[in-house]
DNA sequence: CATATGACGATAT
DNA sequence: AATATCGCCATAT
């Protein structure tokens, strides 16, 4: 079964934001909810992915959670999102984490300076 | 209208 | 360090 997202703003805005993360770099839910306007609407960017993310074409591989590691569980995408980022030259250690002081993407750094969305310096 | 859900995140225990 | 709990958001039922 399918689900169609319907018109929200936010949502638009969270699926523009995807669109752009560049090949070899990942993003995390929280960054692109806080790019998209809310810096706390992480849950709803997984809910995209989870319904629309192949009929939008999102590089939803791109996508993962805060602490480097990838979200979905082996058996339902684990490995399957691991060898897109790997095929695109992101690194894992030996714990499947990615560094994200060498990965994550930052579009604007003024803009995570300024509204002190700190995902870089833990 | 009320509740449940999810590929999350931060905080509490 | 590992869980548990709560907050948040749009959508589903």
């Amino acid at each position: 079964m399918t689900y169609e997202v319907q018109n929200s703003d936010f949502t638009d805005r969270v699926k523009k934001w995807i669109k752009k993360i560049p090949s070899g770099k990942v993003a995390t839910y929280g960054q692109i909810s806080s790019l998209a306007g809310h810096f706390n609407g992480a849950r709803q960017v997984s809910w995209i992915l989870h319904s629309c993310s192949a009929k939008d074409k999102l590089p939803w591989h791109r996508i993962i959670n805060q602490r480097g590691t990838i979200s979905l569980k082996p058996g339902s995408g684990f490995e399957k999102q691991k060898t897109l980022l790997e095929a695109e030259g992101v690194l894992f250690d030996k714990h499947n984490r990615i560094d994200l002081d060498r990965f994550l993407w930052m579009p604007n750094e003024t803009i995570f300076a300024e509204k002190k969305w700190c995902f870089f310096d833990k």
